[in-house]
DNA sequence: AGTAAGTTGCATCT
DNA sequence: AGATGCAACTTACT
């Protein structure tokens, strides 16, 4: 192997998952190596976005989020900015290392398992060049792999769980916990000359993209990314003490019109901020509140306070970093096999999906209904065109609709409705995403499948008035309060009062919600009873695609868990 | 074997 | 706003 290193290292930092200059323990290790020539990198890998369907939203503030991290750049250094090179990793890292005469190319971790395999891919090729690749944590409060390692390679299910394996950690990770402001060294300039006719951009500057450069819309949400938008939110979030103190996640409003939570997600999934910032920031700010006397209120604990709801990101990431497949049910195996419609289907490798077959249109109906936000159902139809539009919704909205097209009513696969979240959040996260889809459906993580989210009950818990179904069903905004969350239950003279005839303006709902909730329980109970899960052979053999019917006879379960205890 | 806990259900009571 | 009953799941711990 050459060595490139006898002189001062010439390094090639690789932006990720990280589109920042803060809180980033791995820019600081690239940066400790005192490189005589510092190359930030960006390389257009589409999979990145570990998207199959990325929206317009996502695509926006990922540019942005880019272009954010670019002005941080150079606002440490003037000669400095972002590399965008457009081209896959594993081809284009070695050619730009050659050119650049890089002999370290530096990155921040990723437990995901797309990036791991990439990332092999990736080392395997710059070890040929004799390049020396580094790389360190820092995009969880601890390292997926290290939790996970602890816990005998199972994947962590349970908060307690994880929190646990976290407190043995703790002692000898503690720079997991370090907030390093990254200091740039001014002598530090990034010595690029060369150009790569396509490669670097239409200027040959190697800027970041613009939406129409790659031909698409412009997007809708009013949601804007980038890392200073990013610490603005923070800020905003932090400037609250005692709402910091407080902060209780299960209580806040999803039918508010504007966010009752932080919005903090999408600048978390694109790492335009830290998540020690926020982990600190939050704790300084209680500690001073407390040495004031804890006035106005009661200090909230894990996990339903700010630090809870960063574990839980932690122990999703855990969650999918030990086990294969965590984002569909076949061949998953924290994944409870449940026989839901619209499940995909595949090949007899059990890797390619097949198209789903025709039989299924009432179904298919069901889940178009749900995505476009035409259930006959206010509050789901608002959430769901709110998601369309802005690419964010209340996390409880999101429980809402998720247990609607799952396990409440429609019984339609979770797969189905992720792909959606996939289209459409700005957040979407490959470990979080399928985790809370899993949980919402009872897949996994939780269990209690008869408590169901109340399609008028749920919402009226926190808004009387349907402010959030009057802004996004705006054919019903002049329902009367009593009627907004069912407005097929009005008289007709209170429909035709408010200029919508359900039907007509407005379609009736498009199923029982009460009867179809009733029967998904039943359902869901044999499936429980029956006990497969995404990797049992049952479910590979029959190509996870099929209903439990057949099996109902060969495990005898038609008794509940008190029959059992006879037997 | 029994018990307790589990972020975020609903309806009905005070 | 908070307690209880509803019907009843899993996991962890005793």
């Amino acid at each position: 192997m050459p060595s490139k290193a006898s002189s001062a290292p010439r390094v090639l930092y690789w932006f990720r998952t990280d589109l920042r200059v803060t809180d980033s323990p791995a820019l600081t290790r690239a940066l400790a190596l005192k490189p005589s020539t510092f190359v930030p990198v960006w390389c257009w890998d589409p999979s990145y976005i570990y998207g199959h369907r990325v929206g317009l939203n996502r695509w926006r503030f990922l540019l942005e989020s880019m272009t954010g991290l670019s002005d941080a750049l150079t606002e440490l250094n003037p000669q400095q900015k972002l590399h965008v090179v457009r081209g896959r990793p594993e081809q284009l890292l070695p050619i730009l290392c050659r050119q650049w005469g890089i002999t370290h190319v530096v990155w921040e971790k990723d437990s995901n398992a797309y990036a791991k395999e990439r990332d092999r891919k990736v080392k395997e090729v710059l070890a040929k060049e004799g390049v020396e690749v580094v790389h360190e944590g820092g995009r969880h409060l601890y390292d997926p792999d290290e939790i996970i390692k602890g816990n005998k390679g199972k994947p962590t299910m349970t908060l307690h769980q994880w929190q646990k394996l976290a407190e043995k950690l703790g002692e000898d990770s503690d720079w997991k916990f370090h907030w390093d402001k990254v200091d740039f060294n001014a002598e530090i300039r990034t010595g690029v000359d060369t150009c790569f006719d396509k490669l670097c951009g239409p200027n040959h500057d190697f800027a970041v993209p613009t939406m129409s450069e790659m031909g698409y819309a412009e997007a809708t949400t009013t949601v804007r990314g980038g890392t200073a938008e990013a610490h603005k939110c923070l800020d905003n979030f932090l400037a609250d003490t005692l709402h910091v103190a407080t902060f209780s996640k299960p209580h806040t409003a999803p039918t508010s019109l504007e966010p009752s939570t932080t919005l903090l997600s999408p600048y978390m999934k694109f790492g335009c901020i830290g998540v020690r910032e926020i982990w600190w920031g939050s704790k300084k700010v209680i500690e001073e509140w407390k040495k004031k006397g804890s006035k106005g209120g009661k200090e909230t604990k894990e996990p339903e306070n700010m630090f809870g709801q960063l574990q839980f990101r932690d122990m999703y990431a855990c969650a999918e970093a030990a086990g294969a497949h965590f984002e569909r049910i076949r061949g998953n195996g924290v994944c409870r096999y449940i026989d839901w419609k619209l499940q995909n289907q595949y090949d007899e490798d059990g890797n390619e999906i097949l198209p789903r077959p025709k039989e299924d249109e009432v179904d298919e109906e069901r889940f178009l209904a749900w995505k476009e936000g035409r259930t006959g159902f206010p509050w789901i139809d608002a959430c769901m065109r709110q998601l369309k539009i802005q690419g964010w919704i209340h996390h409880l909205a999101r429980h809402s609709v998720a247990c609607f097209i799952t396990r409440g009513q429609c019984y339609i696969s979770w797969e189905r409705g992720m792909e959606v979240f996939d289209e459409y959040l700005i957040d979407w996260d490959p470990a979080s995403n399928p985790g809370n889809w899993m949980w919402l459906s009872c897949s996994a993580f939780f269990s209690q499948y008869f408590r169901v989210y109340g399609l008028e009950s749920w919402p009226l818990r926190t808004d009387k008035s349907g402010a959030l179904v009057r802004k996004y069903c705006p054919e019903l905004k002049d329902f009367p309060d009593k009627y907004i969350y069912a407005p097929h239950k009005a008289p007709v003279d209170v429909q035709r009062k408010a200029s919508c005839i359900i039907g007509e303006q407005y379609p009736f709902p498009m199923l029982d919600e009460h009867k179809e909730k009733d029967r998904c329980i039943a359902r869901i109970k044999n499936a429980y009873h029956l006990g497969f899960h995404g990797d049992s052979t049952e479910v590979l053999d029959g190509n996870g695609n099929q209903s439990l019917d057949g099996f109902v006879k060969k495990a005898k379960v038609a008794p509940a868990s008190k029959g059992k205890k006879k037997a």
